[in-house]
This record gives structure tokens, sequence and C-alpha cells, in this order.
RNA sequence: GCCCGGGUGGCGGAAUUGGUAGACGCGACGGACUUAAAAUCCGUUAUUCGAAAGGAUGUGGGGGUUCGAGUCCCCCCCCGGGCACCA
């Protein structure tokens, strides 16, 4: 019997599908489209066991679709700026552009030796010219169309990559990089007003496929959408009014004060006026030297100053002190609050300590409610609110007290959103400049679209300071304004990388387009995605800022749809040693090694069949073998079938019933991503083909070939190569051909059944009768063969043919 | 604190959505083959009482609904992930 060679059969098929371009879609017909995607990696050396699961799943699908006549889009490419290319070449004076394309290539060969279908014709790079010439095209149309600004802002800065960071870049207050704690700067930066399509990116959630939950979830919170109202508090003897945001105007008779942050802007006029202005300075002064993550790491402790100023409420002209302090956030709302100490649990805390008057306004209805140790927050009826009491707080309170201030001009209803504008420029070599020409004369210029692209400039030191290292190419800075003409600078910062990969998936389609980005009528024919693979890492950033980008570019008239990816599928992290497999914790599992030492189809296999895919999961060594086992007995098995004299056996039916059977639940667990289950129904199968051919040495050629043939195109999918070796060397035909396998309804029941006997619900016998057996019939069986105190019970429950339940 | 998940043998995990809990695999133990080992094959493997037949218990804990609950309802505990002084 000849021996399963993993190593041999694996590299003769990758050639194979390489050579006959096994997948190469033609994308000028999309009728019956199934576009594919993983996430395209960024090329950081070496595949990792996330990148395996990653693409053994994209992969599956793909062959699947495949085998279901589907006409499968399935490229890959690579996110390959960013800071890891840069940072070794200022360690070794490599270029970043040969750093990284040599570890493109080098992942492209072990990405290969997965024995994944891509269509690498499309494949693409974000550093390519020909890639980032159209990120700079499409930036320039989003500043055109006044969705990139240049601005003034207070923004994430962090000391050791010497680079600005996005809010969704900030963990807890440390750069998500390198974890160093992040400080705040007062920069001019450019930014993506993502903050406009907040509430359609919020919406579209709703209305958007299948996504996981937490990711959804995930992405409503960041959104983060607060209705409520906004109103001006006047301060007394002062022109100046403070605006405040408030979730709950129903508690607006319950304000005993009100503050300012410390960056507020009317700080400065507030400090002159008042009598404590000295204190006031001090305060703000030591609020502003401390780090966003110190201020976060107080918040117990609340503190704040008294200006002395009063602010007089709208609803009932009673005066307040007004305070500073910094838990109240400069840049969410206003800047300013109404502090209601009765009904908020943090202006209960500091009123508390700074001995203010508490108001109660809201009580459940038997007037029962205590705050003697804490704020009532929850739904309750308006008291000592004048005409407004009884009104249910959260509801027509709210509602009644916000048509109040409408009505008296004193405010409005107001929406906010916590989702922040996207930060996008980076003080940072290795990206994609950003197009636009300072100009004296002329203010923000974007480089004529003919000129594109604006190449990155050649330079000797990769280092930056506080400025852009592209600054330091004089060739590359000195540049003319492309409206005037006269003497002009080029902006040095270069793009997040995000914005590379916020629109990858639509040049797919059209990756060697020289002309523009993409040809619409294309993409529009393509997009959206039909399914996204990823890890849950990128559940926030790369998630919002592409559909971000497609709202965006359907505005501008490039597209037309709403959404980039219909279903979004995110696999679980491959831990080890209980935390994830990370070079700089020494526990990384090498997938290469299992490419030459058990296969990459035992491999394949063994990641899917090791939990859920969604489910985060620790590496077992020893699972893998188990896997490899299955395979060298399928092989066996299959050979030794073939081998067999073809004669009929009564045994054949049975092995037809569990071949057709497997069929069944193969095909439905695949369309629910559950392919540790599909795993074991194959095992299950093996075993069954096992005991056959342990009990019989003959088979009919048609069992014979339905056995081969069905159960060969199951295992394809997941083990591609050792199956395409099978097929044809059994039926001389390329399987990837093939379609998927179809059951035989005649074969899905068995002749008899194990019928469960139970009494009161609990199990007591189980006999095996014939299929189709009556109620009746299995009654009297039971009877006839057990003490079941016969006359004892009074209910018999008959389910599904499978149990019989006598109930006292 | 809020929002998502989740808690089943020694381990990873199954369970047709209210119907035989522990499929499939790993590991472990016993046996066969072998001079020996590896590989392979055969058996056992939730706990507990029992010599056995068989019984009892059992899906984080406590209640409930039901003929019947891992699955549904209420309360509580624990773990993972996300957000967090967001007014």
């Amino acid at each position: 019997m000849k021996e399963y060679s993993h190593l041999e059969i694996e590299k003769h098929w990758q050639k194979f599908w390489l050579d006959n371009k096994t997948i190469s879609c033609n994308v000028e017909s999309s009728s019956n489209k199934f576009y594919n995607l993983c996430m395209y990696p960024y090329p950081s050396g070496d595949l990792h066991m996330g990148h395996i699961r990653n693409y053994t799943i994209g992969d599956v699908i793909t062959r699947f679709k495949l085998m279901n006549g589907y006409n499968v889009l399935s490229p890959m490419g690579w996110d390959s700026f960013g800071l890891p290319a840069e940072n070794a070449a200022i360690k070794t004076g490599i270029h970043p552009k040969k750093f990284t394309e040599d570890r493109i290539s080098n992942m492209t060969d072990q990405i290969k030796r997965l024995g994944s279908l891509y269509d690498w014709d499309k494949e693409l790079a974000a550093h390519n010219v020909d890639y980032y010439k159209w990120t700079q095209f499409i930036f320039i149309k989003l500043f055109e169309n006044e969705l990139a600004y240049k601005n003034d802002a207070p923004v994430n800065w962090c000391n050791s990559c010497n680079t600005v960071l996005a809010n969704e870049q900030v963990i807890e207050g440390e750069c998500d990089r390198c974890d160093s704690v992040v400080e705040q700067k007062n920069l001019n930066q450019w930014f993506f007003k993502i903050s406009e399509y907040a509430d359609e990116l919020l919406d579209g959630l709703n209305e958007i496929g299948d996504w996981p939950a937490n990711v959804k979830a995930m992405q409503k919170n960041w959104i983060g959408k607060s209705q409520g109202a906004e109103f001006n508090l006047k301060i007394k003897d002062l022109e100046e009014s403070i605006k405040v945001f408030t979730t709950r105007p129903d508690t607006l008779f319950g304000m005993t004060f009100a503050v300012i942050s410390p960056e507020h802007q009317l700080i400065d006029k507030i400090t002159s006026q008042s009598d404590n202005s000295e204190i006031i300075t001090e305060y703000v002064n030591s609020a502003k030297s401390k780090t966003e993550f110190e201020r976060m790491s107080l918040t117990k402790e609340k503190t704040g100053v008294d200006t002395g100023l009063k602010v007089i409420n709208p609803v009932n002209n009673e005066e307040v002190s007004l305070w500073v302090a910094d838990y109240v956030l400069t840049n969410y709302g206003t800047g300013a609050i109404m502090a209601v100490p009765a009904h908020d649990q943090r202006d209960y805390d500091f009123a508390k300590k700074y001995d203010i008057e508490i108001k109660q306004v809201i009580s459940d209805k038997s007037q029962s409610t205590n705050i003697d140790s804490e704020a009532f927050i929850d739904e309750g009826y308006l008291i000592n609110s004048g005409k407004f009491d009884g009104l249910k707080s959260h509801t027509t309170g709210s509602e009644e007290i916000i048509k109040f201030l409408v009505e008296n001009n004193i405010g409005e209803k107001k929406t906010l959103f916590r989702l922040r504008d996207w930060l996008i420029s980076r003080q940072r070599y290795w990206g994609c400049p950003i197009p636009i020409i300072n100009c004296d004369k002329c203010g923000l210029v974007p480089e004529n679209i003919e000129s594109l692209p604006v190449l990155l400039p050649e330079i000797d030191d990769y280092k930056n300071s506080e400025d852009s290292p592209l600054a330091k190419s004089i060739e590359f800075l000195n540049t003319k304004c492309p409206k005037c003409g006269e003497d002009a600078t080029r902006e040095t910062d270069t793009m997040d990388t995000f914005v590379d990969s916020s629109w990858y998936f639509l040049r797919y389609i059209d990756s060697q387009n020289s002309e523009k980005p993409f040809d619409s009528d294309l993409v529009n024919s393509w997009l959206p995605v039909d399914q996204y693979i990823g890890g849950v890492e990128h559940a926030i950033l790369h998630l919002l800022y592409s559909r971000f980008f497609v709202k965006a570019l359907r505005d501008l008239g490039y597209l037309n749809f709403n959404e980039p990816f219909t279903n979004l599928f995110s696999q679980g992290m491959i831990n080890f040693g209980g935390t994830k497999m990370s070079k700089s914790k020494g526990n990384i599992v090498d997938p290469e090694s299992y490419f030459q030492t058990h296969g990459a189809d035992a491999l394949r296999l063994y990641i899917l069949f090791m939990a859920p895919p969604s489910d985060g999961v620790e590496w077992n060594d020893g699972g893998i073998e188990g896997t490899k086992r299955f395979l060298n007995k399928y092989w066996d098995n299959l050979l030794q079938l073939n081998s067999l004299k073809e004669t009929k056996t009564d045994k054949e039916d049975g092995l037809l019933r569990t071949l057709n059977q497997t069929v069944k639940s193969v095909t439905e667990h695949f369309s629910n991503f559950e392919f540790n289950t599909v795993v074991s129904d194959l095992m299950k199968l093996n075993n069954e083909l096992s005991e056959y051919l342990k009990n019989c040495n003959t088979i009919s050629l048609s069992t014979k070939n339905l056995v081969i043939s069905k159960f060969t195109r199951l295992l394809h999918p997941l083990s591609p190569h050792i199956s395409a070796e099978v097929f044809s060397s059994i039926f001389e035909k390329d399987i990837t051909k093939e379609s998927w396998p179809e059951f035989d309804e005649n074969y899905l029941t068995n002749p008899t059944f194990e019928l469960v006997v139970q009494l009161n619900g609990k199990k007591k016998f189980a006999i095996e009768v014939s299929t189709g057996i009556t109620q009746d019939e299995a009654e009297k069986i039971c009877k006839e063969n057990f003490d079941l105190n016969a006359d004892g019970y009074s209910k018999i429950i008959f389910i599904r043919d499978k149990i019989i339940n006598f109930v006292d």
C-alpha cells in the first residue's frame, strides 16, 4: 500500500493550482458572484497561527462556494505601509521598501504552502506607487468635499513613536503599538469628518447582514449616541452664557450647581471676573499638567474650585454656583454641565465632597426614594418641578421640559455622539504622503490630479523628531503652488495606514486600472463583499473606517451601495500558555514547522477541529496528531476500498446511509461556520468505513464510487491536497471542477432505531424497533416486554419516533 | 459601573433549539503485535454505591415552569472581551 506522503502531494497540488489558475475570476461578469475576502495582512515577515486560522476558514469557504457553482473572487494583498519597516530602517539602514518587499515575498511563499486558492493576478500592496497614488486621489476628493480638513486640536501624542494617534489607537491611555503613555498636545493636524456619518454608521448596523453581535455592540458603543437637550445657562452679572448638554432634561429643577471644564473656552473670562481668580488659575494649571491617563486614574476622587460666580437656572430663575472641575471633559458635549447631584452619581459625589445642596426632583411612585447614600438615576416621577410634577422622568418629563426650553428660546433638543473625527496625519516616513501644498497666498491646495502620485522622497535618515521625516527632503518640501505658481511647501505628514486599508477591497476588483482608483460600474457589480473574514481586533478601527469610506465615496458619486461588507466573520484568537502569541513573550508556535512534520492538510484540519472558529482557543500540540491520524486512515481506507473486488454485500446499505447522512449534516454545518463538527462528521464516516473494510472484502462498483467520490469531495474544502490527490488518482479528474455532493433522501433513515422508554421523563430502557412504528405498537411492545406498572400511568407522550414517555 | 459573550468529564469540545447529556478528538489506563521501542490495532475512561445485575448523583449556585430543562423564566456567583468621570 502506498504511503501518504504529504510533502510530495502538497507541493504538487500547490503548483498545479497556480499553474492552472484554478481560481481566476473574470470580474466582467458578476452573475452568481461571491466575493470572499480575508483581511489583508500586514507583512510582518512570518505567518502566525492567527493567519493560518483566518486563511483556512477563508479557503474553506472559497472551495465550498466554488463547488456550489459560484463565481468566486478571492484576492490577497498587503497592508504594507506602517511603523515596523520604518523602525527597522532606523535600526539597520535597510530601506523600508526593500525590507517590506522581502517580507512580502517570504509570506507569499508561506501562504502558498497553506494550499489556499487566491487570485494572485489581483494582488495589491498599499505601499506600491500605483496603489497609493489612488489613496491620494481619494484624499483629494474628500478634501474638495470638506470631508478632510486640517485643524488645531488637542491630539494624542505618543512620545515613543513620535507621532500623533487616532482616538481609536489609544488603549486605556496608552499607545496601542508601543504601550507608552499617550500625551495630549495641541497640534495642527488632518482629520476625516467621520462624525458627519455617525448617525448612518449607527443605523447601518441594523441593516447590515450577518455580523457578530459583539462587533456590532462595540461599534455602537464607540459611536455612542446620546439624546437630550442643549441649553444656555446665563452667568449672573455677565453678558456671557454657558452652553450645557444633558441627557436628563427632566432633572433640570434639581440643578444645584454648574461645572465647566478647566479647558473651557470661557475659562479666562471667568477667571478674570472671579474673586477666586488665583485659586482658579492654580487649579486650571494643575489640571493641564496632568496627563489624560493621570486624570482617568483619579476617577474616585473628584476635585474642583468654586468660581464664586452664579448661573441662572432657566426654568425657575434660581441662582446656583459655578464651579471648575476636571471631571467634566473638554472634548465631549459642550465642556460644561448642569449638575444635578440627586440624580447623577458623579455630581452626587462632588456635591457631598464640597457640601453642596442636593435637591431631589425624581422619585418613585410612592415617593419613598432615598438619596441618602447615592443618586437616584432610575425611572421615576417628577417632584419639586413646578408644573412638571407627576410626569414620567425619562420620557414625558424630558420631552415636556425640552418643549419648554424650545418655546422660551433657551435651548433645543440635541443628539450627541461620542465618535470624534478621525485624525489621520502621522509624523512618519513609511506611509502615503498627504497630497496637499501649503501656499502662503492660497492656503491649503491639493496637488493636481494629473501630477499624482506625490512620491515618497528618498531620505538618508528616517528618524523623526517633532517634524515628519519627509521634511528632511528639501526637494520634496519645496514646490510650487498648483494654483498660483508661487513658491510653496508640501505637507510632510503621511496618512494613517488605516486610510490605505479603508478602500483596498474596492481596488481588488480593478487593481490594474491606471486611469482611476477603480471602475465604478465594476465595483458596484461586485460589492459589497459577500463574506469578510478577519480578527476581532479590527472590530472598531478598520471596520468602522471602511464603512465610513464607502458611505463617503457613495456620496461623492463613486459607489452605489451603503455598506462594504454584508457578512462578517470574526475568528477567535489562538493563544499559547494562556496569552496571545507574541515574539516578545517567546510563546510563538510556528506554523511552518507543521507544514513539514504533519502537512498543511493536517494543520488546516486541526485548526478547524479544535474549537468553533469564532471562539478563542488555547494551542494544544497533541491535537494535531489526531487529525494527521485521521488523514492517514482516510488514505489507507480509500486505497483499500478502491482495490476491493466488485461484488455487492449486505453491509453496503448501512455504509450508504452513513455516507448520505454525513453529506446532509456536513452541508448544514458548513453554512453555519461549524467546521469543528464538520470534521467530526467526517471522522465518524471514516470510522464507519474502517468498520466496513474490517468485515467485508468486496463491494459493488456503484457503492465504491459513491463512497470515494462523496467522502473526498466533502473533505476537499478542509484538506484540499490529499483530496485532490485521491480524486485524481482514482477518477483521473480535477476535484476543484467537481460539484458539491448531494444526498439521497432514501438513505437518510435507518430501518430500525433505538426507542427510548421513559417513565416521567426519565430514561428507563432502550429497545430496537423498526422505523415507522406507531404509538399503539410502541406502547404494546413496551407493555409486553417490561414491567411498567401498566395501570399506573395515565398519559403517554410519543416524541418524534424516538421516545415513548409514560406519565403517572 | 455599562454593553457583548460565556461557564458541560483530566483537556478541546458535541447535543437535531424543550426530548437518551458527554458525539468526535486529545490525554490516560489495560491488552495485542514487537527482542524492544515507535507506529498500528482492540478494549476501558463523568462521579459515586455495588462482587455483579443494577441503583443514585451530575451541565457555575439557588429557586421556578414542564410528563421531561445543559437548553425557557427569576435571583445570585464566576470567567473572557469591549467601553468607561461621555453629563
